[in-house]
DNA sequence: CGTAGCGCCTGCCGGC
DNA sequence: TGCCGGCAGGCGCTAC
């Protein structure tokens, strides 16, 4: 569920209160998550300090010192994973898998990962953010942050020119570039007007600069807002995302164009993931 | 190497 | 009311 802008609220959520906090105590309630979580983890965490709390493409990544060793935990929250915090030791909800006891300068903190469909996972390594970033088979392949300027059209160019996939496939690829999912690959090729179906063969230098752009507009925008609420999406302090306000295309198949008011979004299926688009302001020209 | 398809799992919604 | 099909914000694995 969650994409960049998601996940990018929820850390800053955490940041907000968690902050060189120790942790207490580490409670697994349900370890059979996409990967089963180690048993170890418990202890291995008791006692450690948080160092950072970041983002890498749609993981949350958190260092932990502990005594002379440092860890670091990579938490992904796959379709239906949120991280909640709560002030006190309230009832759990449904789905709760995991729950951190953190003290911090003020006060202790109760920090829950939910994750109904459990295709999210927790998994950690020995070594800091950077070390287990660049070592770890989930993360050592990953394409380039969106938001930076390593993700630029000449880089897209290079690694789609040659490719007979979608352009929504590409653009979803996070090996050719991350966070980007289903919602806002749809919203991205709208606002950039590429038609979802184009093969990376077929995109043009221009239309490419615009994708590029669009892109890290249509992020940008989501994290100010954030993020998207479709169903049941909160931040760590148990609020909505309001950008599913702005979307142009994404969920509105059968519904008029807000741009060009002439035609209605259609829905096909690409990939087998559901995708928005406008036939008209996002036609493809053929010679 | 790139591409296509499957499967993991629970919940919700609409139609009958 | 209940059952059933279809759908859901991700991604790794396999086969070709």
């Amino acid at each position: 569920m969650p994409e960049l802008p998601e996940v990018e609220t929820t850390i800053r959520g955490l940041n907000n209160y968690l902050q060189k906090g120790i942790i207490e105590k580490v409670n697994v309630f349900r370890a059979d998550l996409r990967y089963e979580i180690p048993s170890d983890l418990t202890q291995k965490l008791k006692w450690g300090t948080i160092h950072s709390i970041t983002r890498r493409s749609k993981y949350i990544v958190v260092e932990i010192d502990n005594k002379n060793s440092t860890f670091t935990a990579l938490i992904h929250l796959g379709m239906s994973g949120s991280m909640q915090i709560e002030k006190s030791p309230t009832r759990l909800n449904k789905h709760d898998h995991v729950e951190w006891v953190i003290m911090t300068s003020s006060g202790r903190y109760y920090l829950r990962y939910n994750d109904p469909r459990r295709f999210g996972c927790i998994v950690m390594q020995q070594g800091n953010a950077f070390e287990v970033l660049k070592s770890h088979k989930l993360t050592n392949k990953l394409g380039p942050e969106p938001l930076t300027s390593d993700f630029n059209s000449e880089y897209l160019v290079m690694k789609i020119h040659n490719r007979k996939s979608s352009i929504k496939q590409l653009i979803m690829n996070q090996h050719i570039v991350v966070g980007v999912g289903n919602i806002y690959a749809s919203e991205a090729l709208f606002l950039a007007k590429v038609n979802p179906h184009l093969l990376g063969n077929s995109i043009t230098d221009h239309q490419a600069k615009l994708i590029v752009v669009m892109i890290k507009m249509v992020l940008k925008k989501a994290i100010e807002k954030g993020g998207t609420t479709l169903r049941n999406f909160v931040n760590s302090e148990g609020k909505p995302g309001y950008f599913q306000q702005e979307l142009w295309v994404y969920g509105r198949e059968g519904l008029l164009c807000k741009k060009c008011l002439k035609v209605n979004i259609e829905r096909e299926v690409i990939a087998q993931r559901s995708t928005f688009y406008c036939p008209n302001c996002q036609y493809i020209n053929k010679k």
